[in-house]
DNA sequence: TAGCAACTTTCTGTATACACAGTGGGATTT
DNA sequence: AAATCCCACTGTGTATACAGAAAGTTGCTA
């Protein structure tokens, strides 16, 4: 049975989603009353959720009073896929030392099977980004490291607005598949310096995948400069 | 002026410095209602405060009902250092690149008076952790990338956490310094692998040497398992 | 004596009330 | 007509009241 969570913790989720998938855009501006009248629940769990929306850098302080949803500039992907490669390589080598075999042999046969998947109509895409979810929640696990997953969880969270945006096309998807499915045998090999430089390769590859995406396709949501 | 920062703001830096103090030990049951009234405030700003802590993984939900700071382990300690090694050598790369030669210059003169400076009495180990300090403010700026700062920044509070525990020898400081020396002037000669390679040993004997002190001076702290 | 159950108590989560500060608008004066 | 000052209002920060749940305690029963 599910623990019935907060409301502190729902207004938060369902803000969070609603930052994330762009339908609380840049600069809209968050008032306590306005989200308590219009989420159902008083100011204080709205405060709550606020304040750990600020945390994580999806919501600021405006000048002055008032809090507006952050923006993100083409220079800010860029800085996320530093602060990613930093972050993922080091998984990856961890991962490499002390990952479950039978874990990843598992996530190597779904990545064998990705190709065959992509034929398929539209909710293969679903369960594509399901799969690269379980892969990233094996290499968590894998590393042992709760420092580590903590700060990727939060990057992850940005990472994911980006996404929304920069919608990745069938060819995209496949090349992707099989930079996992390289990863994943890195891994399964007990390869670290591998594995590490094939999340390199596989996150300078999605980058230069998201920049030309946004740019082409929504250059009117970042910020003019 | 300074702006007069809210209640909530002070009981969680009041909080905070406790718990990385170790004044507040790990274990400690933090009651709302308890801390609301030692502070001196209600419990709103008070829950505030508790979440921001629990966020930064200072405190943690114990089985049940209440909130309890949280241990540190040596296998803990491995692994801040092994996110830490990321970030770091990450950041000493970025600051390499981009960089103001202006600054690392005054660092680089600070650090080589760092050894007359250790000949002295004990405010100097203030001026040096202060030194270290504006090292690392440097090397965030000039990374220029906020995602960065903020995992590092969220990483920090951990780490000086352990620090309190692990009291540097004037023998580390020094050694600690000529490490430092070393990235300075590599990120002065623009050379981001040297400077990541550099940061990577500083961090490999930091690690030794907090481990080290650790585990002779104060195992009674660490949990027995 | 041990185990279970009901009650009491205490603490958390939410709502609301209150105080204060900042901002915008309007009116008055030059 | 423009600028400045004052007032009102909106919204945030804090305190407190209230409800519900969980843990501890006490008493009863087997």
């Amino acid at each position: 049975m599910a623990i019935t969570l907060r409301a502190s913790d729902r207004a938060y989720q369902r803000l969070r989603d609603e930052i994330v998938d762009w339908e609380l855009p840049p600069g809209s501006a968050l008032g306590e009353v306005e989200q308590s009248t219009r989420l159902g629940v008083s100011r204080t769990p709205i405060r709550e959720a606020l304040a750990r929306l600020t945390a994580d850098g999806l919501v600021a302080p405006q000048t002055g009073r008032g809090l507006v949803v952050t923006d993100i500039s083409t220079d800010n992907i860029r800085e996320m896929f530093e602060v990613r490669q930093a972050l993922e390589m080091q998984a990856a080598r961890l991962a490499a030392l002390r990952g479950d075999p039978v874990v990843f042999a598992v996530l190597e046969r779904e990545f064998l099977a990705v190709p065959a998947l992509l034929d398929q109509d539209d909710p293969a895409r679903h369960n594509y980004y399901g799969l690269v979810a379980r892969f990233d929640d094996a290499v968590d696990d894998a590393t042992a490291n709760p420092y580590l997953v903590t700060a990727l969880r939060s990057l992850r969270t940005h990472l994911v607005r980006v996404r929304r945006l920069a919608k990745d096309n069938p060819a995209r998807l496949s090349a992707a598949a099989a930079e996992h499915l390289t990863i994943v045998q890195a891994i399964l090999d007990r390869d670290a310096d591998l594995a590490a430089h094939a999340t390199h390769v596989h996150l300078h590859r999605a980058m230069r995948s998201a920049l030309d995406s946004v740019e082409t396709a929504s250059p009117s949501i970042l910020p003019s400069a």
